[in-house]
Order: C-alpha cells, then sequence, then structure tokens
RNA sequence: GGGUCAUUAGCUCAGUUGGUUUAGAGCGCUGCCUUGACAGGGCAGAGGUCACUGGUUCGAGUCCAGUAUGACCCA
C-alpha cells in the first residue's frame, strides 16, 4: 500500500504519457480502408500564446478526435497557425521602433526578413502548449497560412477568381486605420459607443447676414466640406435655394444642396457634406455630383489640401479648430454627445472612412451554395441558432475587400502595365499576358507587382482545402474532405466560417465540414470577456501545473453547454483535480485487496455486479446520445456522477470486503473490468489520469493503452434491476438519516422490521445482504407487529422500523411527521383534483390516467401510514 | 432603428415532440462524522408560487400573445 501516494500528483504522469502516446505514433493519420475522422484547428495567430478561448476550443477538438479515435475511426487533427498579417506586422513594427528602426527605412525584403525572424522566435510557442493540455493532433502535418504550399493555393485561389470574373479592382469608401496604415474589412471594425463633442457651427450665407448652424462630430473635416445638405420638405431653409454658404477657417463657398438623406429632426437640421470623410456624405456627394477633397493623409494627419493644421493629427486638429472657431465666434453651441465609434481591431486605432482602390470578391456569386447547405442542414450548426445569425448575413452580404496595405502576407499576383493589370501566379506568366495583349517588346521590367498583400482571412478561408494539399493533389483530399466537424467560436462566423463554406463550394464543389460546433466565449465570474487588457484571464499553463492538464479540461468542459458562455472559475479545475484523485483513490482501494482464490463471491456480491453493469449501460446509453448532439458537459456530468455516486460511494462500498480480509477472484475481476470500462469511457475527458489508471490496474501488453482502447457500445438496459437498488439506497439513506436525527451512531448494529404487506422489498436473499451491510443492520424481519423501543420511518410506500432504546425526542419527531403528512395529504389532494375532472378521464390517455391513479393509491397508502405513526407516537 | 436569444434554488445551468408521485444537477450553505481508498473525504439535510399578465388545453416550466429586464449581432 504504501508505494502509492494518497494522492494523485499529475505532474508526475502527464509529460511521460504525452511522450509515450507520440512515439507510438497514436497521433498520426495515414489514410487507410477505416472511415475517415477529421478536423482542422483553426488556425491560431502564430506569435500568440494560449489563453482560456484556445483552452476550451481545443479541449473540445481533442475529445472529439479521442472519441473518433476510440470508435475505430482513422481520426485525424491537423494543427496549425495563421500569420495574422496586420496584428503581426503591427508587433514587428512596434519591435522595431524599440530598437530604433523605422519601417519606412527599411525596403520590403528588409522587413520580410525581419518579421520571419520575429515568427521564428516567437512562432509556434502555442502549439508547444497545446500539447500540455493533452492535445493529440497529427504534429507531422503541422501547417502555416505563410508557409509554401499554403501560399502557393492562396495565389492560385486569387488567380482562379479573376478568371472566373469573381474579383474586381474598384474605388470604394473603406475603413481605414491610420496607425496600421491598412484598409480593414467591416468584420475588422468594432464599434462602441464613445463620449465626443458635438459642435454647432454657424456657417454664413453667401452674400447676406444670414447663417446656417450645422452639427458635427468631426470639425476638423469641415476643410473637406463642398456642401451643406438640408432636407427638401423643410421649411426653415426653402428660402435658401440656389444659395451658397462660406465655410469657416477656410473661407470658401460651397453649394446648399436639397437631399432626403438629411433627418430634419437631428441637430438644426443642416447637415455639412465632407464625400472624401463619410460614406453616406460619399453617396450624396455622387448624386449632386459634387468635389472630393480628402484632407487627411494615411498616417490620419492633415495634407495639403487642408490648407491649415498641416501636418497635425486629427485629434490635435479638432482641438484646435474647436479653439478656432470659438475664437472667430463661429461655434455656436458644444455638447456632450455619444455616438458610436468604429475601431481597429487590430490596433484599436479610431478608423477613418477613406475613399480607396482596392480589391474586392463578388460575394453574391459565391453566397448562394453555401447559405443553401446551412439553411438545408447539410452541414449542421450547433447550437441551431446560429443558423439565424448566418442566414442574414449572407442574404445581405457585401463585397468583400481583400487587399491590405501591408508586407507580411501574400503579396498581390497582380502585375501592371501602365493601366493594365495581368493577374497571374507568376512573374512570368503575367509577362505572357501582357505580350499577347501588349505587344512582344515588354520585358519584366515593365510589370510592377501590386504592392499590397491579401487579407489573413483570404488564405484561411482554404484552410480545409489546403491542409489536406488541395490546389496540389488530390489523394489525401479525397479521403480527409469534407471534415467531419469545425470548432469554433460564433464570434467568427462571418470572418471565417461562412467564407470556408464559401471556399468549400468554390474549389471543391462540397462543404469543408459536415457540422460546426459553436462554443461560447470564456468569461470571468463577472460575465466580462477575458481580455488582455482586462488582465482577467488567467494564465493557462500556470492553471495546468496547479490542477493538472486532466483537472482543467474538466473545468472547462463542466458548464460549457455548445454555444453558451462560460463563466470561468478556478473552482470549476479544483473540481476536476478533485475528482482525478477520487478515481486515484478508488484505485488505491483495489490495489490494497488480497486475493483469496478460494472464497467464493457473496452472494450480494454478484447483485452489486449487476447492478452497476446495468448502470454502466445506462450511462454508456445516456452519453451516446449526448455525444451526437455534442452535449459534452452533459458527458462530463453523468460519467463524474457514475464514477463518483454510483462507483464509489455505492458499488464499492457493496463490495468491499471487511477491513483486512481478502476479496474473491471474481468480484475483484469484475471489478477491475468495469473499472476498465470507465477509463475508456473518460478517456476523451481526461486522457492523462485515465491512461495512468489503466496501467496501474493490471499488467499489460505492449500497445494495451487506453488511448486506442475500443469504446463500449451500449446493450441493453435492465432497468427493472436498477429500479429495485434504487429502492434499497433510498431505504439505506432513510435508515442513516434516521440514526442521525436519533443521535445513534452510524456504524451501530441495530434491528430493522418491515411492516407485512402485499409486496414487502427486502424479502430477496441478495437485498438482504446489501441492507445489512450498507446500513449497520443486524437482523431484518418482515413483521405484523413492530417493536415498542424505536422508531419508525416510511421508504418507498413501506413501513418501517428501526429499534434502539435510546429515548426519542417526541416533540421533534411529531413535527417532522406532521410535516411529510402535510406534504402526503397535499400531494392526494391534487391528484384527487385531476382524476375527478371527467374531461381529463375522458380525454387523457388511458396510461396517463392510470398512473394518476397509481399515484393517488400511493398517496394514500403513505397518508394512512403517517396517520397511523403519529397516532401511536402521541399515544392515541 | 432591424434582428437573435435569454429570464427555473444563493451562484452556474439541465429540463428532449405538453402528462414518470406538487421541478433536477454541480458548486455554495447547514448539521453530524477522523485509526478502515480518499478532509482534494464520508453521511444526512435545508433551499424554487419555473420573470410578469393573459390565452390555448382535460393538463403548461414546456405551446401562443403581450409586458418587463438583460445579453449579443447587424446597421
Amino acid at each position: 500500500m504504501q508505494e502509492i501516494a494518497s494522492r494523485y500528483n499529475p505532474a508526475e504522469v502527464e509529460d511521460k504519457w504525452y511522450q509515450y502516446w507520440e512515439s507510438k505514433g497514436y497521433f498520426h493519420s495515414e489514410p487507410d480502408d477505416r472511415e475517415a475522422y477529421s478536423i482542422v484547428i483553426p488556425p491560431p495567430n502564430v506569435t500568440g500564446v494560449l489563453h482560456m478561448g484556445h483552452m476550451l476550443n481545443n479541449t473540445v477538438q481533442d475529445i472529439l478526435i479521442r472519441k473518433a479515435r476510440l470508435d475505430g475511426k482513422n481520426a485525424c487533427w491537423v494543427p496549425g497557425t495563421d500569420h495574422a498579417s496586420i496584428a503581426t506586422e503591427a508587433k514587428v513594427v512596434r519591435s522595431l521602433r524599440e530598437q530604433g528602426i523605422k519601417k519606412s527605412d527599411l525596403t520590403r525584403d528588409q522587413f520580410l526578413e525581419h518579421a520571419w525572424a520575429w515568427t521564428d522566435k516567437y512562432g509556434g510557442i502555442i502549439l508547444k502548449q497545446l500539447r500540455k493540455l493533452g492535445a493529440s493532433c497529427d504534429w507531422e502535418r503541422t501547417a502555416f497560412t505563410m508557409d509554401e504550399e499554403r501560399s502557393e493555393a492562396v495565389i492560385q485561389a486569387f488567380v482562379d477568381l479573376y478568371n472566373r470574373g469573381k474579383l474586381y479592382r474598384d474605388y470604394r469608401m473603406v475603413n481605414w486605420d491610420p496607425e496600421g496604415k491598412t484598409v480593414l474589412s467591416n468584420e475588422e471594425v468594432l464599434y462602441s459607443d464613445e463620449t465626443t463633442k458635438l459642435c454647432q457651427v454657424q456657417y454664413r450665407v453667401e452674400g447676406t447676414d444670414e447663417y446656417l448652424v450645422i452639427a458635427t462630430t468631426r470639425p476638423e473635416t469641415i476643410m473637406g466640406d463642398t456642401a451643406v445638405a438640408v432636407h427638401p420638405d423643410d421649411e426653415r431653409y426653402c428660402h435658401l435655394k440656389g444659395k451658397k454658404v462660406i465655410v469657416p477657417i477656410v473661407n470658401r463657398a460651397v453649394p446648399i444642396i436639397f437631399d432626403d438623406y438629411v433627418d430634419m429632426e437631428f441637430g438644426t437640421g443642416a447637415l455639412k457634406i465632407t464625400p472624401a470623410h463619410d460614406p453616406n456624405d460619399y453617396e450624396i456627394g455622387k448624386r449632386h455630383d459634387l468635389e472630393t477633397i480628402d484632407v487627411l493623409n494615411d498616417d490620419g494627419t492633415l495634407n495639403e489640401l487642408a490648407t491649415v493644421y498641416i501636418g497635425e493629427d486629427r485629434v490635435i486638429a479638432r482641438k484646435k479648430i474647436i479653439k478656432d472657431l470659438v475664437e472667430s465666434g463661429d461655434i455656436v453651441k458644444v455638447e456632450d454627445y455619444t455616438h458610436s465609434v468604429g475601431r481597429s481591431e487590430r490596433t484599436n486605432a479610431v478608423v477613418e472612412p477613406k475613399l480607396s482602390l482596392q480589391w474586392y470578391v463578388d460575394m453574391k456569386s459565391l453566397a448562394e451554395p453555401a447559405l443553401q447547405a446551412v439553411m438545408t442542414d447539410d452541414i449542421q450548426f450547433f447550437p441551431e441558432r446560429q443558423k439565424n445569425t448566418y442566414r442574414h448575413w449572407m442574404e445581405n452580404i457585401r463585397d468583400w475587400c481583400i487587399s491590405r496595405q501591408l508586407w507580411w502576407g501574400h503579396r498581390i499576383p497582380a502585375y501592371f502595365v501602365g493601366d493594365e493589370v495581368f493577374v497571374a501566379t507568376t512573374a512570368e506568366e503575367a509577362l505572357t499576358l501582357a505580350q499577347a495583349k501588349l505587344g512582344a517588346d515588354i520585358t519584366l521590367d515593365d510589370l510592377r507587382q501590386d504592392e499590397d498583400v491579401l487579407d489573413t482571412w483570404f488564405s484561411s478561408w482554404l484552410w480545409p482545402i489546403t491542409c489536406f494539399h488541395g490546389f496540389k493533389s488530390r489523394e489525401e483530399l479525397d479521403y480527409y474532405y469534407p471534415t467531419s466537424i469545425l470548432v469554433t467560436g460564433w464570434d467568427i462566423i462571418f470572418l471565417w466560417v461562412a467564407r470556408m463554406i464559401m471556399a468549400g463550394y468554390e474549389w471543391e464543389q462540397d462543404m469543408p465540414f459536415k457540422e460546426v460546433y459553436f462554443t461560447g466565449m470564456v468569461r470571468d465570474k463577472q460575465r466580462r470577456k477575458m481580455s488582455k487588457s482586462l488582465g482577467n484571464s488567467p494564465d493557462a499553463l500556470e492553471l495546468i501545473k496547479t490542477f493538472g492538464a486532466d483537472g482543467v479540461r474538466f473545468g472547462v468542459l463542466s458548464s460549457s453547454p455548445a454555444g453558451g458562455d462560460l463563466l470561468f472559475d478556478d473552482k470549476l479545475c479544483e473540481q476536476g483535480r478533485n475528482f482525478c484523485n477520487k478515481m486515484w483513490n478508488a484505485l488505491r482501494l483495489l490495489k490494497g485487496w488480497e486475493v483469496d482464490a478460494s472464497i467464493e463471491a457473496p452472494e450480494g456480491n454478484q447483485l452489486a455486479i449487476e447492478w452497476i453493469n446495468a448502470k454502466l449501460n445506462e450511462v454508456i446509453t445516456s452519453i451516446d446520445e449526448d455525444y451526437k448532439n455534442y452535449k459534452l458537459s452533459d458527458v462530463t456530468m453523468k460519467l463524474y456522477s457514475f464514477v463518483w455516486n454510483d462507483f464509489c460511494s455505492w458499488y464499492l462500498e457493496m463490495i468491499k470486503p471487511a477491513y483486512g480480509a481478502p476479496i474473491d477472484q471474481e468480484t475483484l475481476d469484475a471489478t477491475i473490468a468495469v473499472y476498465e470500462q470507465i477509463c475508456i469511457l473518460l478517456h476523451p475527458l481526461m486522457p492523462f489520469v485515465t491512461e495512468e489508471i489503466w496501467h496501474n490496474l493490471k499488467e499489460r501488453a505492449a500497445g494495451d493503452d487506453v488511448m486506442v482502447a475500443k469504446h463500449p457500445a451500449a446493450s441493453a438496459i435492465d432497468s427493472e434491476l436498477i429500479d429495485s437498488i434504487e429502492v434499497l439506497k433510498r431505504l439505506v439513506s432513510k435508515i442513516r438519516d434516521t440514526r442521525i436525527s436519533n443521535q445513534l451512531k452510524p456504524k451501530e448494529e441495530l434491528n430493522l422490521y418491515a411492516e407485512q404487506s402485499d409486496s414487502n422489498f427486502i424479502t430477496g436473499d441478495r437485498i438482504q445482504y446489501l441492507l445489512t451491510k450498507m446500513a449497520f443492520i443486524s437482523d431484518v424481519s418482515v413483521t405484523a407487529e413492530l417493536p415498542d423501543n424505536g422508531t419508525s420511518f416510511m421508504s418507498d410506500n413501506e413501513k418501517y422500523f428501526l429499534q434502539f432504546d435510546i429515548e426519542i425526542d417526541v416533540e421533534a419527531e411529531t413535527e417532522r411527521l406532521k410535516s411529510e403528512l402535510d406534504y402526503a395529504l397535499g400531494f392526494v389532494k391534487s391528484v384527487e383534483k385531476k382524476l375527478s375532472n371527467e374531461r381529463f378521464v375522458n380525454n387523457a390517455p388511458e396510461a396517463v390516467v392510470n398512473n394518476e391513479r397509481k399515484k393517488l393509491t400511493d398517496g394514500q397508502e403513505r397518508v394512512r401510514i403517517l396517520e397511523e405513526s403519529l397516532a401511536k407516537l402521541t399515544g392515541g
């Protein structure tokens, strides 16, 4: 016994088993004749570190992969990372700045050298961390969105779309990140309410002393104004038709225009129009043929066209112009105003609307099959309600801006000769195209490649295809594609999920995955989303150190239904750690027993064994269903409860030999067999502790590991047996309760009597064996005459009597019986009411009515027994 | 402004097509228990008019309508 510690120590076993599994090649998959089960990881940022969201997401994937493996499928989980264009470039620029190097001083190639060095230094840390969690990824397949193979596919995809007419270049109003100096897609802009100043500024009407007052939150763009608009029906302003106003500060005359867009109720009903700096103004500008004056540089400072505050940042310029307008007396009013402000997801800079020439994917042509696939459940969403969100976005889809003004990423394969553009996978191919169109004297030196790179999502949308060498060879793709399931957060349903589905149909004419499991967001106890800036996210590796990987996996799982938020609390991991310890100690118990091969199993043990196997079947059946619906937290809790309550608290106590006494072989073997099944069932959730216990249960042949065992299949459940043990358990609990309320010692042996009835429960030998053992009863008898010393109680409609010589607290006992009687009377009354309703008796199904009748007789019997006991107690 | 979802025990959540003895779990809480696998433990217990108001039905936590509160998405 001394050789097994009384506490399970995860640190001692986890690395050992991980290395063992990997050395046996259990993580690796090659196509064969088994059914494939494949998952591609949502690639985390290559230079990122593991956070709670990853833990949740990857625990779920690992469970599904490990379960599939136990089910005999060829399970393949492809890991990898993405290059995170904006985020990584921003980090590299910052790091260079700290070394005194400006990006603008470097050539593109020099910068990329730095970026690759950065990636090599920090890249892949997160994948190492995933190993600590137990993730059974096929590491030989590790992919990166910017490795050679993936890059070629991205370029090919661009060329394909261009040639199919689904890609174009156009001037549009875009979201400009002045810090990252790049365009952002709509999905990369995060809006939130912020308080700013709403300024009312007066513009003098040309040639009069009259003023028109406009309201604006952006006075620094006044220099770009090319009109002031009012509503055509606005009586306050109809006399100004054809007139002009003078823009303050720059003293430029601009027309007063009339447009329905203006909201008469808002502010003064007059709106300054700055087509270069607001999407709505841009539309109005187009309608009225207005001039567009772009007063901002790419970095958010004002340019020469502003004529004033040149070189000042827009935030500074705003302060200065307000001051100047106050001085010139043109500010009528300044008030606090709360409105929605968009910021860059990556740099947090306030996003500027800006007119710019960018590359777009025509999404309407891609959306149709992708929408269909989800609406018809060809691709199934868990939880299902995400379908609504998906449909709404797909039906209102806008074209996808895929160019980014960055260097870190896939450079757009578009080559210009003057105004002509040639799109091809290589410069040489582009040259061929150019020569065909413009003449043979064109050379490579005449080609100028587009400076921009592609949006990172333009590579990740191909991920399920490129992870299996799509665009290059078919062999693996034919076997592993479509993948089985995608596990990801609902926050990237548009950015990623929807686009992967589109790409799947565009290039493979098939879905990229059959199912999508959306995890919730991990929040802290106060429901705040975990984030670096709040500092409310626990250190993932520290958690694993404290509670063990299995403990953390348990904690992350136990209260995270698909799609529901997980309110993370260390306490849950602690519960997981304690669970491991509980199993460990059950193992210690088994290991401590001496076997005597000459003794036979007591009859009661056989009943216990039959029962625990029936319960095992029940739980297998039940979790099978939960797996189908991806209710992983239910799987977790059911197994937890089965192991802790059924197996440890009841079964092991039932079969446990007396202290120091040996156990028979049959019981021990049966118990080990059940424990082995438990290890397999729990293995997907808690891989380490189950492997450790599996190997401690008995000597194993090489390769007999739980990780590659066969998941048990459910067989018929003996519910009659289960029910009868439930009756026994309730009776045992009642006896224990009766002891406690009468201050009797828990283990003092007492006699138990059951009042004779038509169907006494405790007549069988096997039941009696378990009853006397579990409840410390010396003798059990069924009798018509109950003794006088002791107290009576009821369990399952039968009256029992526990015999002892201690004076009972009559008052407390009376109180207890009275409240029980009240409950029973209330119950009978409610059933009677139902049964006295003729329409119920006539309309309800017969089984339901019969059940109510049974409830009534049972209830009446309980009332009878309680009244009788009460009468006897009070000397009646 | 448009949309989606939620509201069940102190907290976090289950509750599958309306009917399984006047609602379940985990945590927390209360009482008792330490030579015996485990105090990271054992035994027992308390705790809920299922947000509100109507409606449908023999029957509603479950279906419908409205109200309130909250969360999220899109503009």
